[in-house]
RNA sequence: GCCUUGGUGGCGGAAUUGGUAGACGCGCUGGAUUCAAAAUCCAGUUUUUUCGGAAGUGUGGGUUCGAUUCCCACCCAAGGUACCA
């Protein structure tokens, strides 16, 4: 009969639900270790092969800790709101809560077939309202506080009113809108409600602002970059442009600080964290202000290098800056209104990637310059981002090197202010050599001496300041969208009143269609008799006003990251109603031991949910400052999509070894299902799958259709994912598991690929063989040879230290090298296939555990202590090893393993042949690496 | 463009601190077994060769007695680039 993968998973994934092996409680005599892996967005396409990778990860660490005596908390739930639900939803008129919960129904048969050791009574699903009422609550939190840099920390607005009351806004130091204005204490009491809380939107910590949309007006919604292509929209190819509209947004540059220091004190990957010091952008220079002529405002800058302020010959602006249009001169004015039309279809990656075409207009208007009053030119250019800095730079082009370009281009002056430096060719960027030149009372100074002197003279003057600037931009979190949590907000003569914990959840009201309204307000939009308590239902339903009108809910809806910034709290204590997680379970659990997730989500979540943590740790609602002690970025398996290719302008399709370069193409992605292993796609099958291939023309090859290929993110979109519910079928989970473990190293993404997954199903058969032949178990009680007491104990080391330093491929390999030995041995002592029963179990657990009922082990095998490696089992014995001499001469000589390097030295002095070479000199230098080489230096 | 990661046989990958490159698996070739096939087992498998060797870890340089490993420049691929999750 053999290994009979099919019954015996079958038997213990229910063994383990019926005796709920791996529920956890929030008290233990044991340590604690919270296990955590990033949640799923349920798919409609269900969980395809590259999900499992990081949960067989972690499931692996988690069965391992168990083994070593740790009480294990081992959650999974779902991140179930997100675009694809709504867009279905917008398709078919489906409702998105029922596409979900089909969705999460498949993948939970999904992840059970997989026999993963998660605690489900912790399921949490993001689209709950018992979960997201805690979300709306946290927002209601942010709404509710502000910064002090003071305090460095967030307050609650009630203690600025009382300060607002008694000083006014003079001495207050906190994180606020820059257009705030100061008032004293009696401005204060003399603002009339309306303005006290337009002043107060400007401090909280989610605050209404206009910010910029890629807007869609035949679609009359706004999209996401994601959902742009070549500048249209992806669904239907409409035209895009940049909108401004008034948007809920995260103060996450109040954390900016502390997001930045807090990664020095958690075991994250350097390059994670390098990314996100990278988004956070700190950067030290100085703001500076520069008058403009004929007009009141000020033009303000922010530069890292204010010592070259006598370099400036020109200013730009970002485009889309509201101060253009003040400043553009008439004749001018129509050239400048070109090119901002211009900027605004293109997006912002275009913007940047695009660094050749130097391209920008001349306002006509010019700014004086603070030190030697000379006119500046004001020029609008799309090098420059309106969303960082203040939008604005002043221009030196010998010191920078896109000013530079941008002055050779338009044929702008430029002015050398270095000393003994050319300049003809390109900028001079190097700050550590600057000696500054033709620059006034800076000359002869290095740029950190100009620095601190420019930026003392500029306070003195009014005239800039020194500052620290961050790249981080504050989050937008309104969404124009349906399938997201509804924000607890309703507004009030126009301003925004918070909610009450005692309303929430302020849950999703039922619509007729996920579209925008015609009046192209968000989705929520279309909801009727939507109301936040029963209050007020009875009166939306009972008066003749129209009470939308007069306290309207807020209709936009949270970003997919909310839910996800602060979920795994939730898990310490899923069923609470009283609390967004007790206190018992907090205290106990604290924070997560290890979280395992794809560095995609480096500068989102990863970024998003500290921000949170600290804030509710703020607030004293949370133990920790950081969330995730350890994580480890688990690397995505990628697709291989398949491409068909359309001659441009047709509705011909030409297999891909008929391609000719004359000609151009247009690549379209089709199912990667649909293709055989020849790489050719079944045309009948692709004309059944989407209406447009029904009555497209087919070029064949030799009656064969080819595709291409491309590595890519494995996606629904892409149609190139694949299901593991098929190898499961045919090979079983253990298969499945240690396949995905073995296909590489974790943290290294790597595309998908079936071939080879027999080898690691033959192992484990080989493994079932150590204990069976034919039906018989053949284990038996007798001593083992020395010889495999060794393979054994090579192995428990190996393993457990390739466990601990997660290199689950090299594992695999350490166990098919111990099979085959023992085998080869024909070593069937219960003395060995014990322990190595359990040293298996977190790569194969239902094998590991059939195998411990029929050994006779008591109970699931999951609490069984790891096996302990004991290197008295490790026999020394003599073998030959090469030894080089400046790499000129080389010889063997027997060593033993155990020979420390004095013992290597006299063995080589005690050589003949080493004695002729050396002739009686002393070596200068030994390399010796244990086991290896020894390596001898004249 | 910018940030991050990676590039080793036909393929996935291994190689500890700079020390015998190609572990382990797939595939392929040959053999055993079989009426035959599947399955299983054994042997071989970087390239080249005048069979002594020689070359070889994306490309070109550098450091070193010695480089897959360290440094510089470049090429290619993937992830992110702020409304995909």
């Amino acid at each position: 009969m053999g290994y009979d993968f099919k019954e015996i998973e079958k038997k213990w994934q229910e063994y383990w639900a019926k005796h709920e092996t791996f529920k956890v409680l929030n008290h233990s005599e044991k340590p604690k270790f919270y296990i955590l892996d990033m949640f799923p967005y349920p798919s409609g396409a269900g969980l395809h092969v590259g999900h499992p990778l990081g949960y067989i990860a972690s499931d692996i660490f988690a069965r391992f800790k168990r083994h070593k005596g740790f009480n294990v908390l081992h959650p999974q739930g779902y991140d179930s709101f997100g675009l694809p639900a709504e867009q279905y939803a917008i398709q078919t008129g489906q409702h998105p809560a029922k596409t979900t919960q089909d969705n999460i129904s498949r993948y939970r048969t999904q992840l059970d077939q997989m026999g993963f050791s998660f605690d489900w009574s912790r399921e949490v699903r993001t689209s709950n309202p018992d979960f997201y009422k805690w979300t709306q609550w946290i927002f209601l939190l942010l709404f509710d506080h502000y910064y002090c840099n003071d305090a460095n920390k967030a307050l609650s607005i009630q203690s600025l009113i009382g300060r607002f009351e008694k000083d006014g806004n003079n001495n207050i130091n906190a994180v606020c809108d820059s257009k705030i204005q100061s008032f004293s204490a009696e401005d204060w009491v003399n603002f009339d409600e309306h303005k006290k809380q337009e002043v107060l939107l400007g401090y909280r910590l989610t605050y209404l602002s206009h910010s910029e949309v890629n807007w869609c007006a035949e679609l009359g919604t706004v999209l996401a970059n994601d959902e742009i292509i070549n500048g249209v929209s992806e669904r239907g190819g409409f035209s895009v442009t940049k909108k401004k509209m008034k948007q809920w947004s995260m103060r996450i540059s109040a954390y900016s600080e502390r997001l930045l220091s807090g990664l020095d004190r958690i075991d994250w990957p350097e390059s994670l964290k390098e990314m996100q010091r990278n988004w956070i952008g700190k950067s030290i220079g100085a703001k500076v202000f520069f008058a403009i002529e004929g007009n009141e405002k000020n033009i303000e800058v922010f530069t890292t290098r204010p010592d070259t302020i006598f370099g400036v010959t020109f200013m730009t602006l970002a485009p889309e800056l509201d101060l253009v249009q003040e400043i553009v001169v008439s004749n001018q004015k129509d050239a400048v209104d070109t090119y901002i039309k211009e900027t605004q279809q293109r997006t912002q990656r275009e913007r940047m990637a695009d660094v050749k075409n130097i391209t920008g207009v001349f306002t006509g208007a010019y700014a004086i310059h603070p030190f030697t009053g000379n006119r500046i030119p004001i020029w609008i250019g799309d090098y420059v981002l309106a969303d960082y800095g203040t939008g604005a730079v002043m221009a030196v082009p010998c010191g920078d090197q896109r000013d530079y370009d941008f002055a050779k281009h338009f044929n702008i002056p430029i002015t050398n202010i270095f000393k003994n430096v050319s300049i003809e060719e390109e900028a001079y960027t190097d700050k550590a050599n600057t000696v500054l030149d033709q620059s006034d009372f800076l000359n002869g100074l290095s740029y950190k001496e100009a620095m601190l002197l420019v930026i003392k003279v500029l306070e003195e003057k009014g005239s800039g300041a020194g500052t620290i600037n961050y790249k981080l931009r504050d989050a937008v979190f309104s969404r124009q969208r349906y399938w997201g949590e509804p924000i607890p907000v309703y507004y009030k003569n126009g301003m925004p009143q918070a909610l009450s914990l005692e309303d929430l959840p302020l849950n999703l009201p039922e619509v007729e269609h996920y579209l925008p309204t015609p009046e192209g307000a968000p989705p929520l939009g279309n909801a009727t008799n939507w109301a936040w308590n029963e209050v007020e239902r009875k009166v939306v339903a009972n008066t003749a006003i129209d009470h939308a009108k007069v306290f309207p809910l807020e209709l936009n809806t949270m970003p997919g990251w909310a839910g996800s910034s602060w979920y795994f709290y939730r898990y310490m204590d899923a069923q609470n109603t009283d609390s967004f997680v007790g206190s018992e379970a907090k205290n106990y659990w604290q924070d997560v031991d290890l979280y395992l997730g794809g560095s995609e989500h480096a500068t989102g979540h990863l970024l998003y949910s500290r921000f949170w943590q600290k804030f509710l740790f703020d607030l004293g609602l949370l133990p920790v400052d950081e969330y995730a002690k350890k994580l480890i970025n688990q690397g995505m398996i990628l697709g291989s999509s398949a491409f068909i290719y359309r001659i441009s302008g047709s509705q011909t399709y030409v297999s891909k070894d008929l391609l000719k370069s004359e000609i151009t193409y247009e690549p379209i992605r089709v199912d990667v299902n649909l293709v055989n292993a020849s790489e050719e796609i079944d045309v009948e099958g692709l004309k059944k799958w989407q209406p447009q291939f029904a009555t497209a023309i087919f070029e064949l090859s030799e009656g064969v259709f080819k595709v291409g290929r491309e590595v890519e993110k494995m996606s629904k979109s892409k149609y190139n994912v694949v299901n593991p519910d098929e190898i499961c079928d045919q090979y079983g989970a253990d298969t499945l598991r240690m396949y995905e473990m073995f296909l590489g190293p974790l943290e290294q993404a790597k595309p998908w690929n079936t071939a080879g997954i027999s080898g690691v199903h033959n192992f484990l058969r080989k493994f079932w063989k150590l204990f069976y032949k034919e039906d018989e178990f053949i284990v038996t009680d007798s001593i083992p040879d020395k010889k495999a007491l060794k393979t054994l104990h090579e192995t428990i080391k190996k393993i457990t230290e390739d466990i601990e330093s997660f290199s689950f491929n090299t594992c695999i390999s350490s166990f098919m090298i111990c099979v085959n030995e023992l085998t080869s041995l024909n070593c069937h002592s219960k003395e060995v296939l014990r322990p190595l029963t359990i040293l298996l179990s977190p790569f194969a657990p239902h094998l590991s555990e059939e195998i411990w009922e029929k050994l006779g082990g008591v109970g699931s095998i999951v609490e069984e202590p790891f096996p302990v490696f004991n290197k008295s089992f490790l026999i020394e014995e003599e073998k030959n090893y090469p030894v080089s001499f400046n790499g000129k001469m080389r010889f063997t000589l027997s060593l033993s393993l155990s020979l420390d390097k004095q013992a290597i030295q006299e063995a080589v002095l005690n050589d003949h042949r080493t004695l002729e070479y050396l002739e009686g000199k002393a070596p200068k230098k030994w390399i010796i690496v244990p086991n290896k080489i020894i390596n001898i230096v004249f």
